[in-house]
DNA sequence: CCGAAAAAGATTTTT
DNA sequence: TCTTTTTCGG
């Protein structure tokens, strides 16, 4: 391949930041700039230029990135370019620890706890504190355990009723012992490691000569400690990313990060895109306008050279959400019926709970649609159960795992018992599986209690025995099936709609082999794919959206409290990441933007009387 | 111990 | 409104 095959489609702009091979470089690219081909792009000419693949690594915020960085690298550099380390900030957390974890005490076939297990041993936690009465919620512990590892600061609010330190250091100890990482710990505790271990780092730093980060605006502090210790001595580093796009604030994300670079790498290029090749005028216009009421933001103007229609930014008032969606599903239906592909049009909102008026109207309508998150796959409980049933084949000391399978379907081991196993377990220091025989012949445990858990250790060793000689898929079906999982499922209400996602999970794993990457991977991922060549519409919340684009966009739900948020309203900062969430969704619009408030909501179960946004006015320029 | 019924909880966004 | 947890009678 010449230089020109790479070259030839960019602009200058472009082309200077995909050149720029030595020292660090910062690109802003603002939004529909052409960020992801400056990427994609400068990886194929750091090889092209004899840039070994292996010595560099991308990394991503989301997987759907982290997944299309890799299609097309691959598209343009060919099957070298699968040597290039590409995946998000988690991804290569795990990686890291998979290989380093024993400097803390951990083994490399270690677990990783979603959310719903990280609040669930919070809860047992709690409860085994005897801290119930208290009403302290989880969700509050696992705030302080996330924050406290997302920005490495040990800072507690003084005005909990009472210490979260003992709920907080029960929690890890018990994380450890049944070797699981929680989310956070596959940011924090790499920076751990590579801080302690001046060796560690040194391997990485000549591992990776190329580091390119994109979506740098929503770094958190760990996540920005982790790669200044692996940034090798020639600095290699490219970061891209645009300060207006900056959404993942409430989790730690730090703006701060991308407008300092200059201040970390004095020496740095600095290429600003400003040229928008996505929307037409009017629609870019509108955006500017709206972002340009931030106080904290890099001062910049995006232009384009699309002309557009007379009017590409619609504002609508309706009488209630359901006029609202029927607006919506009128107009997509008018559009559909002018050769519009349905995949060439989104709908954003803030929050999930709105997408289901509109989903009413689609229906209604006969226009095929697609949901993007709210339910999410594999968090769905029977999904869940056969994951949790892997993970004790995987790894027997996952009590996580263990407390919510073993009387799943009921086999007559009830909390009592299941509270006397875990005492004992306790109190001798080894995890309730080793100890289950030993009470049975002890006969701490009888009755009905003992012959469930009996048929329980037969069915673990019976699927721990075909594990190795059988593939994933496989294993999944033959577990529905000894378990009675399956059983149990088809007898419920829904049970049609759960036998399908386990046929679905069976599917998905076939050819699956390795169940330790298996299970990282289903931990790592939260959605399952869902083919992106299907016609249809595509619903989705404004976060989801960052990274689209498509011709047709509609936005809801422009009301004070939905968008900004309530949540927002106590801080500035708060109130300007909410405007940069309706920046990111109108600038995935193309060629035309509806934007729409309703007086009166359906909300939780309640009618709430709506007014219209502030940033309407913003918007109109007022 | 089980399952139904009632109560409570959570409703922002994602790895 | 919808889901999860707790309570209570069998």
């Amino acid at each position: 391949m010449k230089d020109s095959n790479i070259l030839d489609s960019l602009n200058p702009d472009q082309k200077r930041a995909v050149t720029h091979v030595k020292g660090p470089l910062l690109v802003f690219a603002g939004a529909g700039s052409g960020k992801t081909r400056v990427i994609i792009h400068r990886a194929a000419y750091l090889i092209h230029k004899g840039v070994k693949p292996y010595e560099i690594l991308c990394l991503t915020f989301t997987n759907k990135a982290a997944t299309e960085m890799k299609q097309r690298l691959q598209a343009m550099a060919g099957i070298r370019s699968a040597n290039v380390w590409a995946g998000t900030f988690h991804a290569f957390g795990a990686w890291f620890l998979r290989r380093e974890a024993s400097r803390i005490g951990y083994p490399g076939s270690f677990i990783i706890y979603d959310e719903t297990d990280q609040r669930s041993l919070i809860r047992r936690c709690i409860k085994d504190l005897n801290l119930n009465k208290n009403r302290i919620k989880d969700s509050i512990i696992a705030w302080l355990i996330n924050t406290k590892k997302d920005t490495l600061s040990n800072k507690i609010p003084e005005h909990l009723e009472i210490d979260p330190m003992p709920i907080i250091n029960m929690y890890e100890k018990r994380k450890m012992a049944y070797s699981a990482f929680d989310f956070g710990d596959l940011l924090y505790r790499p920076c751990q490691i590579l801080s302690n271990h001046q060796e560690v780092r040194d391997k990485y730093k000549s591992m990776f000569r190329y580091i390119l980060v994109d979506e740098y605006q929503d770094t958190n502090m760990a996540q920005y400690k982790m790669l200044m210790s692996i940034i090798g001595r020639e600095k290699n580093i490219c970061v891209v990313g645009d300060d207006d796009q900056s959404i993942y604030g409430w989790r730690g994300a730090d703006v701060g990060n991308i407008l300092r670079f200059k201040d970390d790498f004095p020496e740095a290029e600095v290429v600003t895109l400003e040229q928008n090749y996505r929307s037409t005028l009017d629609i870019l216009n509108a955006a500017s306008n709206l972002i340009s009421n931030n106080r904290t933001r890099a001062p910049k103007r995006l232009w384009s050279n699309n002309k557009g229609e007379e009017e590409d930014l619609i504002v609508n008032e309706f009488a209630d959400d359901e006029d609202e969606a029927g607006f919506v599903a009128y107009t997509i239906g008018k559009l559909i019926s002018q050769d519009v592909s349905p995949s060439n049009i989104g709908v954003f909102y803030r929050i999930n709970a709105l997408s289901r008026v509109i989903e009413e109207d689609l229906v209604g309508e006969d226009i095929p649609y697609v949901v993007y998150g709210g339910m999410r796959f594999y968090e769905r409980r029977e999904i869940k159960d056969i994951l949790a049933y892997l993970r004790l084949i995987a790894n027997p000391m996952d009590e996580e795992a263990l407390t919510r399978v073993i009387n799943t379907p009921p086999r007559g081991i009830g909390n009592k018992s299941l509270d006397k196993l875990h005492a004992i377990a306790q109190d001798k220091g080894l995890s309730t599986i080793e100890i289950m025989n030993k009470a049975i012949e002890d006969n701490i445990i009888k009755g009905s209690a003992a012959k469930g858990i009996k048929s329980f250790l037969t069915i673990l060793d019976t699927l721990r025995s075909y594990a190795p000689v059988v593939d994933i898929g496989d294993l999944i079906s033959r577990l529905v099936d000894i378990t009675g999982l399956q059983d149990m499922v088809a007898s419920e209400i829904d049970g049609f709609d759960r036998i399908t996602s386990i046929k679905e999970l069976i599917a998905s794993a076939r050819g699956e082999t390795d169940l330790v990457s298996y299970l990282e991977q289903k931990a790592l991922i939260s959605n399952i794919d869902i083919p992106k060549n299907a016609d249809a519409v595509s619903l989705m919340t404004l976060h989801m959206s960052k990274g689209l684009e498509f011709d047709y966009v509609f936005i809801l739900g422009l009301e004070e409290g939905l968008l900004p948020h309530v949540r927002s309203f106590d801080s500035g900062e708060a109130i300007e990441e909410e405007r940069r969430l309706l920046y990111v969704g109108i600038t995935r619009a193309k060629r035309k933007a509806f934007l729409s408030w309703a007086r009166i909501r359906g909300l939780y179960g309640r009618e709430m009387f709506q007014s219209p946004s502030g940033f309407i006015r913003e918007i109109e320029g007022f």
